[in-house]
DNA sequence: ACGGTTCTGAAAAAATATCTTCAGAATAAA
DNA sequence: TTTATTCTGAAGATATTTTTTCAGAACCGT
C-alpha cells in the first residue's frame, strides 16, 4: 500500500487529527466510522453524511497532504483493493492496527466478556426496582464506595447530584460514618458500591443503616460483598481483566445504566435541574447536547 | 441488501450475461474480475480499464436495471459496506430476558459501538508510548482531572500509586493548580482527563506544565478537548450514550488496558510493592488474587 | 455483395461534482 | 468587554463526469 506518504488514509487522519479544526475532527470522525466506505461517495454526499459542508471536506483532503478530494478518494480505492484482495480479512481483531496478543486486545476480549456475562446474569427487575427507588425524591440517597470503589461512587453521586437533590456522599473516612447513620431516616436509601478486598466496614455501615429503615442497593462483583446479606438489591458485575486487579469497566456500565435509567423516569421533574446546570456550565455552544 | 430485486450486482451481470454485446461483456468480465472495487472509480476510469467507451458502461448500467452508472455504484458501495462492517454486530439482544428497547440493552449496544469504534481509531504506538512514558520511575506523574472526569484521575491515581511512587493527585481546586507546577520538574508528566464540557482550566494547566518541559498525556473524547494542542499523547475514547450525559465506561476501559500495560512492563520493579500492599489489606485470605 | 439491423465510440450537451471566494460566525487574545 | 484571528459554509465559478446524439463500423441473413 505504498501510496503517498506509504501511510493510509485513517494513519494520516489519526496523524493530523490534533491540528484538525472542530469541523474537520467531525468529518474525520465519520470517515473513519465507517471506513473506508463512508467516504467513497461524491465530495457532497460525504461532506453531508458527516454534516459539514463540501469546502470543509475538500480542505481536509489538502490538509492531509493530497491535491484534492478526488485525489483522496483515488488513495481510499487503492487501499480497498489492496484490504479485499487479502483474504485474511481478521474480525475478531479489536484493534485492527495491533496484534492479537497486544494488550489493548487481550483486554478488550475480557472486557466485552465480561459485559455479555453480566447482562446475562442480571435481573431486569431487580435493576428496575432500583430505579424506582432512586426515582423517588422522598428518600434521600447515602453513597458510599470503598478503596477502589470510591472513584465509582464519586462518579455517581457527581451525577445523581444533577438528577435529584437530597444525595449525600459519605466520607472516605469510616469514622465519620456513624454520623451519617444519624441523619438517616426510615426509607432513605443506601448506595454501596464493594467489590473483592470487600470491606468489612461497609458491611458494619450496611448493617447500622439496615436498623434504621433504610434500604440498601449494593452494587457488587460477581462473587458478591458480604454487605449483600444486608442489601434489599444487588446488581453484581464481572470484574475480571487480564491484569492484576480487576476491572471496574463493567461496574461503571451498569451505573450508568441506571442513572441512564433515573433520568429517563424522573424527567418531567429534572429537566429544569439540568437545563439550569446546562447555562452555568456551558460558555462555549460548541457541543451542547440541549436545544 | 435489499436494493434493486434484492441481488447484488454480481448476480444481476451474471443474470443478464448472455443478452449483453461483445463490449457489454468485456465490460462486465473486466468488473467481475476485481469486483467490487473495480467498479468504483469514475465511468471514464472503468471504461479506460476495460478498453470499452463510457457510453458502454452507461448503456450497460440501464441493461442490468439501473437509472444510470451512478446507481449502479451506490449499489457498489451499499454492498461493500454490508461486506466490510463488523459482522459481530448484530448480537441483537445483550441481556436476554429485557426487551431489545430496555435500557440495560440500548445503552450496553451504545458502549459496545463505543468500544469498537474507539478500539479502531486507537492508535498502538500512542498507547505504546504512553506505557513507556508512565513505566520509567525517574519522571513524577501529576494526575488531573475535570468536574466529570474527576472520578477517573481518581481511580487511575489510586491504581498507579500502588505501581509506582512519585505519583501526584492534584486537588480539584483549580487556584491551588500553580503550586503544583512550581514542583513540576522537566521531564515530568502530567496525565489529564478532559472530555466535552472541555475545561478550560485544565488547558491552562497544560500550557503552565509545558512550559516547564512536562510531557502531557491527555485522555479525552472523540472530539478532542482543546487541551490537546498541548499534549504528546492524546488517547480519545468514545462516549455517547442514550442519556443526556456522556458515557465514561470506555476512557475507563483505556485507562485500565494503560494500567494493566504498566504493570506489565514494570512487573519486576512492581511485584514488591504490590506483595506488600497485599499483606497490608488481605485479613481474610478469601480472595487473594496472588500466592 | 447488398440492405437492414445492431452496436460502438467520438464528440457535444447536460448534469454533477469540485473548488474558490468571501462574508459572517466562532474563537482566542488583549 | 473589544479586537484580531481563525474557521465555516453559502453561493458562484470551474472542472469533471455522465449522458445523449449520431455517424460510421460490424454483423447478419439473403
Amino acid at each position: 500500500m505504498e501510496i503517498g506518504q506509504g501511510l493510509t488514509l485513517a494513519e494520516r487522519i489519526r496523524d493530523k487529527f490534533e491540528s484538525l479544526t472542530r469541523a474537520e475532527r467531525q468529518l474525520a470522525n465519520a470517515m473513519l466510522e465507517n471506513y473506508p466506505v463512508s467516504g467513497l461517495g461524491s465530495i457532497t454526499a460525504v461532506a453531508e453524511a458527516s454534516g459539514v459542508s463540501s469546502p470543509t471536506v475538500a480542505r481536509m483532503a489538502r490538509k492531509l497532504g493530497f491535491g484534492g478530494f478526488p485525489e483522496l478518494q483515488a488513495e481510499l480505492r487503492a487501499e480497498l483493493e489492496a484490504t479485499i484482495s487479502n483474504p485474511i480479512v481478521k474480525h475478531d481483531r479489536w484493534a485492527e492496527n495491533a496484534p492479537d496478543t497486544h494488550i489493548l486486545n487481550r483486554f478488550a476480549d475480557a472486557v466485552m466478556d465480561n459485559m455479555r456475562q453480566t447482562l446475562r446474569h442480571i435481573s431486569p427487575e431487580a435493576f428496575n426496582a432500583v430505579v424506582t427507588l432512586l426515582s423517588d425524591r422522598d428518600r434521600d440517597v447515602y453513597v458510599v464506595g470503598g478503596r477502589i470503589t470510591r472513584s465509582l461512587a464519586d462518579y455517581f453521586f457527581t451525577h445523581m447530584q444533577v438528577i435529584r437533590n437530597g444525595m449525600t456522599l459519605i466520607a472516605p473516612n469510616s469514622n465519620t460514618w456513624p454520623h451519617y447513620v444519624l441523619n438517616m431516616q426510615a426509607g432513605d436509601i443506601l448506595v454501596a458500591f464493594d467489590i473483592r478486598r470487600y470491606e468489612h466496614e461497609i458491611s458494619r455501615l450496611a448493617e447500622m443503616a439496615k436498623s434504621k429503615g433504610v434500604t440498601l442497593v449494593l452494587f457488587t462483583d460477581q462473587w458478591g460483598s458480604p454487605a449483600a446479606k444486608h442489601a434489599t438489591y444487588s446488581l453484581h458485575s464481572r470484574i475480571e481483566a487480564p491484569s492484576a486487579w480487576d476491572s471496574s469497566v463493567v461496574t461503571l456500565f451498569i451505573v450508568e445504566a441506571v442513572m441512564a435509567a433515573v433520568q429517563t423516569a424522573t424527567w418531567e421533574e429534572t429537566k429544569d435541574r439540568m437545563k439550569t446546570l446546562e447555562g452555568l456550565f456551558d460558555r462555549t455552544k460548541m457541543f451542547r447536547k440541549f436545544t
